[in-house]
DNA sequence: CGGGAAACGATACGGTCGTATCGCAACCGA
DNA sequence: TCGGTTGCGATACGACCGTATCGTTTCCCG
């Protein structure tokens, strides 16, 4: 029998160095050969791991979305015993990557939709995550909602609309800030001020504590 | 002395092939080789009127920003005699690119703003067109907040964050209508809430017909 | 312990890119 | 009319890309 080596975590390797390297250059102007340097294994590695350049950016993808909603999710479970609407905003600020230590996530990202839109093969798992990340804000609306006192649930909003809602914002506001138009405080701002009114519509009166 | 051609008129002839080969396979995706085919010129005349290809995509991306802030602008100018709050509903749907005939300049525009996170020299001009929208957005909804009832506007919201949050999720919700995760319609219906509830923060009824 | 299958990594290959070059044609002014 | 400046476009060039190939090394298992 034949040497065997973990395919599983050498292809998680290689996807870091993708990802640092489409944050540097974009995911165009990530290479083969970049990728076995930066990932400190050889091209013809590279190439056993995965069966084209494709496979491998898609790989790159599903990894960072992966990464993107587990924070999300682990987040709101580090902090279970505040109130819904809190958690929702905690959500909603992880989803936006707008801190800076999220500045090369949000590269990333931002890069790979650019690319979904003209690629329909790339696409696919970015509608994945984002579905995913749909129905966690869709739920926790939905909590936040229920938590509201009786007399004022008379019309709540739709939680599907305002979870597109927030999804849709979040993503506005992280291109927004990552090509310079907006300074990471107002964005934040934004978003903070966007939460309080949907507290409102919610009939909640938002986290007991500031946020 | 030499002969002598229409530069100017050349040069946006070229831009409107970088668009069309951008729209199809990305701005990465842009030869200068195809960009001459597509433009029915040969390959030195288009080195002829730009000195580099990072030089004809700056000029391609200022290209596009006229021509969606211009619309804007027209769309407005069209319906002068409704109110501001009708004149604001209209801008934000011609800035948010969800019309089919639109999807074109929707996907030139998220390639652009994706590179532009990565490359300063493009994130320049894409600061500019996204100031001017601003600005835009920000006149109407102060226009529109003057025209309320004395006694509603007490605590208007800040107009320039609502500009900046119009703006965010007009192009949250382009990117999520090009990439596939919305359907035209829900991405319409998002904003229309959206809007729905601007005015009534702003204290006018809306628009006095529907939108 | 030894044979063979798999991993390995250097190298080769065909293609395409942006840019530079160059001979020829076209045009304006003296 | 004619000379020289410029436009013109085909071609050349060097670099780099993704991928294929191949002799060598490594290690599992009978």
């Amino acid at each position: 029998m034949p040497k065997q080596v973990d395919y599983e975590g050498r292809r998680r390797q290689i996807a870091e160095a993708v990802c640092l390297l489409a944050d540097e250059h974009g995911p165009e102007g990530v290479t083969m050969r970049d990728v076995a340097a930066r990932a400190q294994v050889s091209l013809g590695a590279v190439q056993r791991c995965f069966s084209s350049k494709e496979e491998m950016l898609l790989f790159a993808i599903d990894h960072v979305g992966e990464r993107i909603t587990e924070r999300a999710r682990a987040r709101l479970a580090g902090s279970p015993a505040q109130s819904a609407a809190t958690a929702l905003g905690h959500a909603a600020t992880e989803i936006a990557l707008l801190r800076e230590e999220n500045r090369a996530e949000a590269r990333i990202w931002l890069a790979f939709v650019a690319k979904a839109a003209v690629n329909e093969q790339l696409a696919a798992p970015l509608r994945t995550s984002y579905a995913s990340l749909h129905d966690l804000l869709a739920r926790l609306i939905t909590e936040a909602a229920g938590s509201a006192p009786d007399d004022e649930v008379a019309a709540p909003p739709d939680p599907q609309r305002e979870a597109r809602t927030l999804l849709a914002l979040a993503d506005g506001l992280t291109s927004h800030v990552l090509m310079g138009h907006l300074p990471t405080q107002e964005a934040e701002d934004v978003l903070h001020a966007h939460l309080v009114g949907l507290w409102e519509r919610l009939g909640t009166t938002g986290p007991r504590h500031a946020v």
